[in-house]
DNA sequence: CAGTATCCTGTCCGATACTG
DNA sequence: CAGTATCGGACAGGATACTG
């Protein structure tokens, strides 16, 4: 949160948003998916104060999801470019698509994912990769993982049966 | 964001943000996926204000993510609960689960996905729900969908080749 | 073009005290 | 147990002016 960040280390999900938590970090994020990648894109394509800006690519960079590169030397100019770990943030914009369109697109959807070559609109679901199985409850759960504390273990069970009600 | 909610009406990205954008709405969402649906089941959980905590759950009723039950008459006594577009937001919490435990910890996995019956590990990814396919880029792209804006219009061509460069 | 420097407002959030 | 009421601090975000 903002001062405290209380001890959320023991969630993926927390921990997350301790990154990508600011509205426009989001924003910002999804931006550079496009090819955004200098000062100005961001601005003209966000509406955003540029000293917002400044400190939402700032913390960014920190967090390493965009390297701050050097393009031009006379002057120094500089761009900002996903990184991998960035890259991989892509599932999670997707699905926030698909989720917005689907509930909050009440004049029908403004963007969407769409087959790059045959431009057939695509319908993203999440599954496990290995198996190929639909992703959802209650075939699948969340649990407690090896590097969980105590807390999360007493509310996540390791594996065994969860209380009745409980859908992970 | 906070006041002037810019038109950021045509992204769902945005959209979806003005819903679960705050801090605790996701956390709070995450926890009602494991079972929390008392005002005193969110609050010991995530150790917040019980203020805020009623800010949190009003905004999540009224985006029709919780819904308000009332489960005891003397004295009257609410619970919340997942609605059916609150549940389908789980692929987002998933996604980053994934992309949390991926990329921010350092220490091993603290909650996972794993299959109910026989805990096996999952590996969530996002695919095609037709076709199965991988959904990543550059096989598949962002595309200005029939509710696009003008400006969205132009940023995502709706269907033809994009600028080199460009990775939706 | 790519920012930095100020100033200001709104509000998220925490802490605490109180109520039926 | 399920909140409401009030206070105060930190900071996200906006607006604007300025710089190499």
């Amino acid at each position: 949160m903002r001062h405290k960040s209380l001890n959320h280390t023991g969630c993926p999900i927390a921990r997350s948003l301790e990154h990508v938590g600011e509205w426009w970090s989001i924003l910002i994020l999804r931006d550079a998916f496009t090819g955004a990648s200098r000062f100005d894109d961001f601005q003209t394509n966000l509406g955003i104060a540029p000293n917002m800006l400044t400190r939402r690519l700032k913390t960014l960079v920190e967090s390493g999801l965009l390297e701050k590169r050097r393009y031009s030397d006379k002057p120094a100019r500089y761009e900002y470019v996903l990184t991998n770990k960035g890259r991989e943030f892509r599932p999670v914009l997707w699905a926030l698509i698909a989720w917005g369109n689907e509930h909050f697109a009440p004049e029908g959807e403004s963007i969407m994912v769409i087959d790059a070559v045959t431009g057939e609109r695509a319908e993203p679901v999440l599954v496990d990769r290995r198996t190929g199985r639909l992703l959802q409850a209650p075939e699948f759960r969340i649990a407690a993982g090896p590097a969980a504390s105590e807390r999360m273990r007493r509310r996540h069970a390791p594996f065994n049966e969860r209380k009745p009600g409980a859908q992970s």
